[in-house]
DNA sequence: GCAAAAGTGTTTGGGTTACACCCATGC
DNA sequence: GCATGGGTGTAACCCAAACACTTTTGC
């Protein structure tokens, strides 16, 4: 009997982290290889699944495990099974990676684990990754930009309590592009997922903005059917 | 060292059939359990990924084992990896599930492989499925509903050329709700995807109408930076 | 007062929905 | 002619983009 390939959990880190410029950018975790396929080269944290551990689980884990945080946002992303992912490896050492894409809060991130073989890259000025990396973090990328428009994922950048501000900021540094305040305020107050707390961020050069925080009966996102079941999103930590 | 969990690829196989009345409805494929977990019971069409075989390879072959039949359309829904997917067996037999999803000629279902092991079911009147394929069967009609909307999906069920009406008919079928046919027109004449061959369909107890075909220039649907990369799901026959 | 960002109002245009209506064919 | 679905026209409506304008704070 032919032994059957090997499964491994692999996991896109997104946050947001100001630039040298102060200016919110996307960035990315990446972890240095030290073994031998792809030595020294960046790739995505990941390892193999725990026989006792369910995916999202392992995604959660090596999540932590890599930069010490607990993510805000936890979804599967695709299945990576193709022939050719290691190229000049052994057809024996086939692994299928199933990767989740996560979301950790600016804040928490700027806490995180860096070192030597730990660290944050922007999102949009990546190298040459290993393996299929590359085209891994595109997809991710690809996926939170799209999904960002028609759901709540812009929470799992920010605090409890925000400003429309700073939560057009994370949009903005998201899609690349910017958007129209007035605009931008009516979006998010017609979708309803947003309410005023009645308090005030105080202590800026200019008219105190309103401090808003999300609707917490409403999922950050529509997964239809799968909602509650074969993935739990929403870890307590 | 602890044992990995085993790996397994499963299809939502879909087409279009007609009811007692004639008219289209969405139906799958299943296959009946023969073995201990389960046994007796309709499942998804499944089973082990070769050493050597892509997970969409696989995915197709195992709808042809099936079937007999080639996807119109194949594409990857989940990996769905819960520990228990299959309530009362021993950790030891927890197996990960790569479940793809795929759309079937109206046509070429109708010369489909049936036997007292295989069978089409309707999608809306499904019993009670071995391990957790009702969650998954879920999903699958979910994504289906949903990427139907936006791409040009409807070309997995029709043959090469068609009618507006006969397209129509799919979208009702699937969405399950009746669309205005002035407006379907025009909504798919503004996407652009479909061009009229200038032959019409002779025959009718009405005016003959113009036959249809999809531009083939254009994507099935946009599966972003994935789409000729890990999973090709355009195979010549 | 002035700068700067918060927050509101208004116009416009594109796109979708609902529905009326004409057209071409078989019987 | 008449029934039937093919195909076209159109008015109403909704929503998002663009942009002008007012408000409230720190300095």
């Amino acid at each position: 009997m032919s032994e059957a390939p090997a499964l491994a959990v692999s996991t896109v880190i997104f946050t947001l982290r100001p630039d040298s410029t102060g200016c919110m950018k996307l960035a990315l975790a990446l972890v240095k290889r030290i073994r031998k396929p792809f030595q020294g080269q960046w790739a995505l944290p990941g390892g193999p699944l725990g026989v006792n551990e369910d995916l999202s689980d392992a995604a959660s884990r090596n999540l932590f495990e890599t930069t010490g945080l607990q993510p805000r946002y936890l979804e599967q992303l695709y299945a990576f099974g193709s022939l050719d992912r290691s190229p000049g490896s052994n057809i024996k050492d086939r692994v299928v990676s199933i990767v989740y894409w996560a979301l950790v809060g600016s804040d928490e991130a700027a806490e995180a684990i860096e070192s030597e073989n730990v660290s944050w890259f922007w999102a949009d000025e990546l190298d040459k990754l290993a393996f299929d990396h590359n085209l891994i973090v595109d997809y991710a990328l690809w996926r939170l930009r799209n999904k960002l428009e028609y759901s709540r994922l812009a929470h799992g950048f920010l605090g409890e309590r925000f400003t429309l501000a700073q939560l057009r900021e994370v949009y903005e540094a998201v899609l690349g592009r910017e958007l129209d305040p007035g605009n931008f305020r009516r979006m998010v107050e017609a979708n309803g997922a947003v309410v005023a707390t009645g308090e005030r961020l105080e202590g800026t050069r200019h008219r105190p903005p309103q401090l808003y925080r999300y609707d917490s009966s409403i999922d950050l996102t529509d997964q239809g059917p799968l909602r509650n079941s074969t993935n739990k999103q929403e870890k307590k930590k």
